[in-house]
DNA sequence: CGGGCAGTTCGACATTATGTAGAATGATTC
DNA sequence: GAATCATTCTACATAATGTCGAACTGCCCG
């Protein structure tokens, strides 16, 4: 019993969430705005877990200005989702219960969004 | 950042699939030849791990025969992925689009029995 | 009814993931 | 070439999970 499944941490949480709500790729500094205005958070901090998430592929890197990089969530929100859901059926044993007591609990308005996701 | 969130082990996972797995409720002994035939883990490591659970509300305990304990999983297989999912989409942003991922991922066996689903 | 025994609960320690940040490194600019 | 400033390295803290041995307890049998 040693090989880990990955974790998602609250701290990576909520970089990821940040990196999702912003228009376009961050520096780190920027990131760090953002997630600690008050400063309460290292620089390096931020910087490490950016790079856990790199190594996970979740965020991806590019050059910015100068010695600079600029960080960006690697899949949307969305897609990251949607990932996530295919894997669970996957391992549902059963697809067609567990839609069941998926769709049971789905609010009318996402019904509606998830009918016409399917008549396509 | 101090509270943490949940994680799902991989013995606590194998566990839990193997109440699934099971037709009806299982000692803890019968849970450990399930789990390791040949005797690699200790009984209270299993027993340890299903209090684990048990605490995280996953797994129910009833009195078996004599002083033994009948464990099983606390919702079904299929449930516990539904919960799963509709969590995911409350916290997706932008759900009909999460959808539009997420079904045209899905075989075409699996888009059959969604729509199934969504006819009721 | 007293002693064993089967089964559970307690307490402990190991391992790994994540949070957190200071020190070291390296490229840029002046 | 030296000061600057962003990144990478290294290190330690905390919490979840894995793993058990020891202690505890209700049952059963002689």
């Amino acid at each position: 019993m040693t090989k880990r499944g990955r974790q998602q941490g609250e701290l990576e949480q909520l970089i990821l969430d940040s990196l999702w709500d912003a228009s376009g790729a961050l520096s780190s500094q920027q990131l760090l705005e953002v997630i600690s205005p008050d400063d309460e958070l290292a620089l390096t901090t931020v910087l490490t877990v950016l790079s856990r998430l790199t190594d996970k592929g979740l965020v991806t890197r590019e050059p910015g200005a100068g010695r600079s990089l600029l960080f960006s969530a690697a899949q949307t929100r969305e897609q990251h989702t949607a990932e996530a859901m295919l894997k669970m059926v996957s391992g549902a044993g059963n697809p067609a219960l567990a839609f069941s007591h998926f769709t049971s609990g789905l609010s009318s308005s996402d019904l509606e969004a998830l009918r016409k996701s399917l008549d396509r």
